[in-house]
DNA sequence: TACTGACATGTCGTTCTTGACATGTCGTGG
DNA sequence: CCACGACATGTCAAGAACGACATGTCAGTA
């Protein structure tokens, strides 16, 4: 299962809470890799600490629990990232459905939603912009890196998106067949 | 439940077997938007057919059944796909997920598993350039549209995520505290 | 004729995910 | 001092998905 290895990740990078691994699910990783709810991390946490691959470093306010990967743990993490990627990786994307899904509107519609898409990438893009500029500077390991890593990658992503969205339009304005 | 809705999409451009939706998960959408196997799409469109927003219109050899979808179920999809794109749509992707955990590993590791994303990213791109040629020239709704939108979209996908690696690795040179 | 591989559809038990519900703590502002 | 919102963790039932298993047809070929 990935939510493991998306909750060993997290913890390699640095010690957390799993409320705090929800806020990083929300925020971040889970926006454009892996979603997850507290209700699926909590449990996982639990099975993960059953398995030493994760330990409990600190108990903080209000039954706050920090967790830390142990040495097993940043095996499983590594070998993990680098066993050769596998086809037919399981995908899900209800943002990338819709978008293959155009072809079965008719032109009109599909315009409407391709502008849509236009103007939802611009400004994500604007967005991740800022954020890049907040974390410019650091290195490109740990915390620091991997919000500049994460935040490049997003960017690129929309605006890839973005122009494809444009490109589509020219299309459809060019042959209304 | 968007597997319906792919399901739906994919019936609108084309009325299809199970068996051949199944393929078409396999090959196109399944890579890069919605994965699903045959246990999954074969009881949800007997439920789709319940509903009546598809209908079998034919049945060929070896008992296959041609489904297509109904006025309701058009309408159906065209109300989600022109809905306003709520936040928070679950993704699910192992791939990017990988290139979201990089931080956690130590810069040699990294530099290769973003070598092997730079690899990958280029032979999928080769290889959807060769699709585009295949489907150019056609109309851009309908059966031959679908094919031509989503290569391109999977070609601009594959691009920004090999120059994203190659500019990762280049930080990473230039950076390697 | 017999074999093989693609075509074609299905069930079933296990596992995973989700949403609703539940409980309690702590800091801040009214 | 009380209310509120953020912090923090959890359970449980219902629904969805997956892998293993099951069955049968049809075309080509050895």
């Amino acid at each position: 299962m990935s939510l493991s290895h998306a909750l060993l990740g997290l913890l390699a990078v640095e010690p957390a809470s799993g409320y705090a691994l929800t806020k990083s699910f929300e925020e971040s990783l889970g926006r454009w890799a892996w979603h997850a709810g507290h209700t699926s991390i909590y449990p996982e946490l639990n099975r993960l600490a059953e398995r030493g691959l994760v330990e409990v470093t600190a108990e903080g306010a209000r039954g706050s629990r920090t967790y830390a990967v142990t040495a097993a743990g940043r095996e499983e993490l590594r070998s993990w990232l680098l066993r050769p990627p596998q086809q037919s990786g399981k995908v899900r994307n209800e943002e990338v459905l819709r978008m293959f899904l155009l072809s079965a509107l008719d032109p009109g519609d599909a315009r409407v939603v391709l502008a849509h898409i236009a103007e939802n990438t611009a400004a994500g893009a604007a967005e991740l912009r800022e954020v890049r500029a907040a974390h410019a500077g650091g290195s490109f390991t740990g915390p620091e890196g991997f919000g500049q890593l994460a935040a490049e990658f997003g960017l690129r992503q929309y605006q890839a998106v973005h122009e494809w969205a444009l490109w589509a339009i020219e299309q459809l304005d060019a042959d209304p067949a």
